[in-house]
DNA sequence: ATGAAAGCGCTAACAT
DNA sequence: ATGTTAGCGCTTTCAT
C-alpha cells in the first residue's frame, strides 16, 4: 500500500493543498462545506500526513530524549513513566536512552538534539556534570533536569533535597538510639551520592559523632554491590548498628548479607534505604525509606518544559523542590537499649 | 546559535553540495583532498545533517516504536534494555510506549508508524490481539512481537512457551508432594495468563487430579492483587498447600499475606513465581520462580527486525522460541511428608 | 475563503 | 571525481 500525500486528497477533494493543510492544522479560514470535502476525501484516501516532512518544515519534531542510568530501576521507570504519560496527552514522544551510567553513551545521545531529532532532552542521569548540560544548553539546545537542580536561568529542573533527606534518615536513626550507623554510598560519582553522604556528615556533626571514615563503603545502587560493601562494613565494625543504604535496591542487599551472617533485622540492626522501591512493602521485614515523588516530579517536568520550548518568553517557575518522606517501616522501627 | 546547513559547509569548502552530502554517506567517489577539505569545513562550521530532511527524503526513520503494558516491571524493563541497546548498537533510536493495558493506547501508537515517525513497531504488550497485529501488518507497516507467537509470515517473534513452562512449575510442585495447588492467574486478557494456566490444566491433568476452579483466582500482575487473590484463596482453601503465580511481583504480594496470616513459607505454603524479577535472589524466603531470557530476547528480536526492514529478500529465521529455566529456590524447596 | 508557489535540508539520478 | 538539479511532503506567505 502506497502513503497517499496531501496532493492526492487536494485533488480528490477538487481544492488546493493549501486548503487540505488548513484542514489539517488550524482549519479556522475554511468554509464548513469545503472542510467537510476534504475530511471526506481524507477519510476516502486514508490519508495520513507524513511525519517527516511536517517535521522538516516546521523545524519541531514533538520529541524529547530521556536519558536515564538504568530504567530497570524504581526510581527512574517511575520517573519515565511520569514523563511519558504527560508527554503523550501533550502529542509530544519520547526516545528514551538507557546509559548504564556510561558517559559516553550520554554524549552521543547529545546528537539527537544537534541533528534536530528531538526537539530537546531531560537528564535523569546523575552522572553527567552540571558544567555539560549547562555547555550544551549554551549551545542552542533545550534541557532540563530531574535529580537535582542546575543552576541555569534556561535549564528547567525538578528534584528532592538529598542532603534534607539524609539528615532526616539519620535522625531517625539516632532516635532510635544508634550510634555507630553506617552508610553505603552510590556510584562514587553520582551527585546523589555525594549529597546523601552530605546529610550523613552533618547529621553525624548535629549530633556531636566523630566521622568513622570506616563506617562508609561506596556501592554501585545495585543489589549485588550493597550486598558486598555490607559485608566489608560488618567485617570492619563489629560494633555497628545502623545501616543506611543510598538506596533500596543496596538496602536488599544488606537484608541479604544479613539474613547468610544471622543478623536480626531491626533486632540487632537496623536498615534503611531510599526510593520507597515497590517492593519494599513487600520485603520481609518490610524496608524503611523515603518516598520520593517520582511520577510526579517527571510529569510535572516534562509539562514546564514543553511550555517553555514552545513559548520564547516564557517567564513560569522553572524549579521544583519537592519534598520526599520518611518511611519508617518495620527495619528501623526498634529502639535500641541505651543502657545495655 | 542558528544550524549550518550543507550549502554552507559546500560553501565553505568551495565544492558543490553533492560532494559534501557524499562524504557525509558513502564517500566512496570522493578523492583524498576534497574529502579532507569537506571534513574541515564541516569541522570548522560545526556542522550536523539534519535528521528530518534526511527522514523525508531517505523515506526512513531509523527510529522503532516499543509498546510495552509496564515498564516498571522486572520482564518488561529488561526487554527494552535488550531492545535499545542492539538498536543502538545499529544506529536506531526506540520510542517507547507505556500503555498500562490500555488498548486504546496501544492503538493510538500505531499511528506512529504511519505518519512514518517509526520504521516499525515492537509489541510486547500480551494485550493486543494476534489479529490487530497481523492487520497492521497488512496495511503495509513493519510489526514484531514479544511474548508469543503470531503465525504471520512477516511477523519475526521471540518468546518462550508459556505453557511449558506452567508445566514444569506444576510438575515441581507435585514432586514436592502438593495436590492441592492453587493458580492466581495475570490479567484475564493477557495471553500470558491464558497459556500459564493451560500449562497449569494440563498439568494437573496429567496428574490425574481434578480442576478444582476455586483454586483459581485472577490477579493483575502487580504486588497488590496477587495479595488480595492469595487473601481470597485462602479463605475458600483452607488446606491448600501451594500457590503458582503467574508472576513474580503477584508472588510477592502472597508473601507478604502469608507473613500477616502467620502462615510458614515454604513449611506450611509453598510458593513460586515466575520472570526471575531481580529481588526475588533478595527476598525471605527467597522466591522460586522461572527465568527467561528477557534482555537477549529484546536484543535478538530487534537485531532481526531491522534486518527484515532493510532487505527485501530476507529469508532469515523469523521465530524463535528461547527456553526458559525453573529456578527453585526457598519458597518452594520443602518437600511435604505424604504420610501426615 | 481559496490558490499558487517558495522553500524546509537533504539525497541521488544524471550530466560533465 | 565533481556539479546541477529535481524532488521527498508539507506549511505558509502572498495573491486573488
Amino acid at each position: 500500500m502506497k502513503d497517499s500525500k496531501i496532493i492526492d486528497v487536494a485533488r480528490e477533494a477538487q481544492v488546493s493543498v493549501a486548503t487540505v493543510s488548513r484542514v489539517l492544522n488550524d482549519s479556522r479560514h475554511v468554509s464548513p462545506s469545503t472542510k467537510a470535502k476534504v475530511l471526506k476525501a481524507i477519510e476516502y484516501m486514508n490519508f495520513t500526513p507524513n511525519a517527516s516532512a511536517k517535521n522538516l518544515r516546521s523545524q519541531k519534531t514533538r520529541t524529547i530524549g530521556v536519558v536515564v542510568s538504568d530504567i530497570h530501576s524504581s526510581y527512574f521507570a517511575e520517573i519515565v513513566k511520569g514523563i511519558e504519560n504527560m508527554a503523550n496527552a501533550l502529542k509530544y514522544k519520547i526516545i528514551i536512552c538507557d546509559t548504564q551510567n556510561e558517559k559516553e553513551k550520554e554524549l552521543e545521545f547529545m546528537s539527537l538534539a544537534m541533528n534536530r531529532t528531538v526537539d530537546g532532552i531531560i537528564f535523569v542521569s546523575p552522572v553527567i556534570s552540571n558544567r555539560d548540560i549547562a555547555a550544551f544548553c549554551e549551545r542552542g539546545y533545550s534541557a532540563a533536569v530531574i535529580g537535582r537542580h542546575v543552576e541555569h536561568p534556561d535549564i528547567p529542573c525538578a528534584y528532592t533535597d538529598n542532603v534534607k533527606l539524609a539528615r532526616e534518615v539519620m535522625q531517625h536513626l539516632l532516635e532510635m538510639g544508634h550510634r555507630r550507623i553506617a552508610f553505603i554510598s552510590g556510584y562514587a560519582d553520582a551527585i546523589d551520592s555525594y549529597e546523601r553522604l552530605e546529610g550523613y556528615l552533618k547529621a553525624l556533626r548535629d549530633a556531636e559523632l566523630p566521622f568513622v571514615p570506616d563506617l562508609v563503603e561506596n556501592g554501585d545502587f545495585n543489589e549485588t554491590e550493597g550486598y558486598l560493601a555490607f559485608k566489608r562494613l560488618w567485617e570492619k565494625n563489629p560494633d555497628m548498628t545502623a545501616v543506611f543504604a543510598a538506596n533500596d535496591e543496596m538496602a536488599l542487599g544488606v537484608f541479604k548479607a544479613c539474613r547468610e551472617l544471622g543478623i536480626p533485622v531491626p533486632g540487632r540492626l537496623a536498615v534503611v534505604g531510599v526510593d520507597n522501591n515497590r517492593v519494599t512493602k513487600y520485603t520481609s521485614p518490610t524496608l524503611s525509606t523515603v518516598d520520593q515523588p517520582n511520577y510526579a516530579m517527571g510529569a510535572l517536568l516534562v509539562e514546564k518544559f514543553i511550555d517553555q520550548m514552545n513559548d520564547n518568553d516564557f517567564i513560569d517557575k522553572r524549579v521544583f523542590k519537592v519534598d520526599s518522606k520518611l518511611k519508617i517501616r518495620e527495619s528501623s522501627d526498634f529502639r535500641l537499649n541505651r543502657e545495655t
